[in-house]
DNA sequence: CTAATAGTGTCTTTAAGACATTATGTC
DNA sequence: GACATAATGTCTTAAAGACACTATTAG
């Protein structure tokens, strides 16, 4: 039988049902995009012949409204109803950075039930990693109130409890988001609970001061996300310009993971990732450096 | 200055914006959860020598409505006012296994405009990951035509492409699921698109037989994401009883991960995730194998 | 020559793949 | 003893950590 002709309970085929379905009756909760914008960038040089520190910077906007006026959230904005949440996601890009040649993936979606005091909100965030040298100089200057925050990460207390059944893992997290105005911080306990079969992630929000809704909370996940796919894919290089260094390619990866790595296994492990210029650093006051561009050949071999 | 009594551009303290807001004013999606909920059974034994094979299995229920009538889809249902994401999957999970110790986590958020012929639907997927020996015997007799379905999964054909900017990766992915009284396919290419910066993955259905939406790019997601935890950590030990031979774990493993393991190395990879017991398996027509229990211990070593 | 970074060599450790070998039960 | 699975041993390969060493520039 034709699939056009079946008919339901009521005796109506699909397009008829379609014809009379009435969207309406069902209560709904607004659905939002929250992008975590990353860039790297170079510090000050201490003195000219060092090699300037590399930072890892996070896209926030000032809040101009209520709720939350006057904290910082992430950039985002509504999903609206011809467009699909990539889509969204991309527009919201867009504006904030004025590019959209950019690496960009779903995170987690967000729904409980209270995140936001407007009304009942669910937001799918998003990760985008840009290199700085493609951004306008945009945020900064700019009427949005848009600001890179420098972004530090550190794990404050690590803790396992063995009860009968139940094992639990505590993690408390600061992240400190900083630029020359502001200082925020934000404290989080992430909750692993393993008892019988269920497994259980929660995070609670210990200290959010400037932060706005529960975007502490992604700023944690994406941060720990970024680390993950730094390690495992080649997503750092969407962090870098088209020319490099290997050491340049190494701070990145340092200042994403936030730990030091030894540069004979590091050259090891991109080895097969990169393919080497003819190029070299100029006026480095040390041993000038070989340029590499990115091995679009190589993809999780 | 105190929080609660920051004032927007109209003169409003939080509290007061917060009693004037509108929600209606937008336009808003529905928003569904859609469930993965996978097992692993043992299949009829060839022989009475033999060990019996294990084969993956997915819940799916049969539409009695439209649109898609008649097709299968994933169970899932709608995000109610008063409940979290996380709440309204736990909530599904409850009604279509009975069971509410189990292993569950988000997956993927699906929001492209037409992927529901009613009205605009975004669907957050999770996976589920159950004993099939804690399960009733729910789905066989139920009202609610819930069926288990084997899942089988095999990539068709890799293909890789290099333009002048542009690199791209096609994958056709066929996914097989059946029953004694049913058998759905689907094939799905995965196209991943690399064009200077931008990464993107596109999914496109190119057959879905009797599988409703776009539950087949949901399967094919679930999946991949399986294996990959298969893989790396101890979810599937969820799929596990209380005791267990080795034989039995590196079978439920080698069904996940949809190939052939070599038992030496597999021992190797989880001896520190197993604790053994004194007691052995009888009766097998073959040397008895002891019986153990996850290690609560270990955690991502 | 010195400071500073670039880049290589190699020894060790660890994990995984391949495959052979031994062990132990039922029929 | 035959069959089937259980369990271990060991050789090889590959990747990663540790660390010492050499190379090259500006000043």
């Amino acid at each position: 039988m034709n699939i056009e002709q079946l008919r339901d309970k009521q005796g109506l085929t699909e397009v008829e049902f379609l014809q009379k379905y009435d969207a309406s009756i069902y209560q709904r909760p607004s659905v939002t995009v929250d992008m975590l914008i990353f860039t790297v960038v170079d510090e000050e040089k201490e003195n000219y012949r060092k090699l300037s520190e590399k930072s890892l910077k996070l896209l926030m906007v000032k809040r101009g409204v209520h709720p939350y006026i006057g904290q910082w959230a992430l950039p985002g904005g509504f999903v609206t109803e011809n467009e699909s949440i990539d889509e969204a996601a991309l527009r919201e890009l867009k504006t904030e950075t004025n590019i959209d040649d950019v690496y960009m993936e779903q995170l987690y979606t967000w729904g409980d039930v209270n995140r936001d005091p407007r009304t009942r909100v669910i937001s799918c965030s998003y990760m985008a990693l840009v290199d700085c040298r493609s951004l306008e100089v945009k945020a900064g200057d700019d009427a949005d109130d848009a600001r890179w925050f420098n972004v530090r990460y550190s794990v404050l207390e690590e803790k396992k409890t063995m009860l009968e059944k139940d094992l639990i893992f505590e993690k408390v997290v600061k992240i400190t988001l900083s630029n020359d105005e502001d200082i925020l911080e934000a404290i989080i306990k992430v909750i692993e609970k393993y008892s019988g079969k269920t497994a259980r992630v929660e995070r609670e929000v210990i200290v959010s001061n400037g932060i706005a809704f529960d975007h502490a909370e992604m700023i944690q996940y994406a941060v720990e996300r970024l680390r993950n796919k730094v390690e495992y894919t080649d997503i750092a290089f969407n962090l870098m310009p088209e020319l490099f260094t290997l050491s340049e390619l190494q701070q990145v990866y340092e200042v994403t993971l936030g730990k030091e790595l030894l540069s004979a296994a590091f050259r090891r492990k991109i080895a097969d990732m990169v393919m080497e210029t003819n190029q070299f650093t100029k006026d480095a006051g040390h041993r000038p450096a070989k340029l590499f561009r990115f091995n679009p050949n190589w993809r999780y071999l």
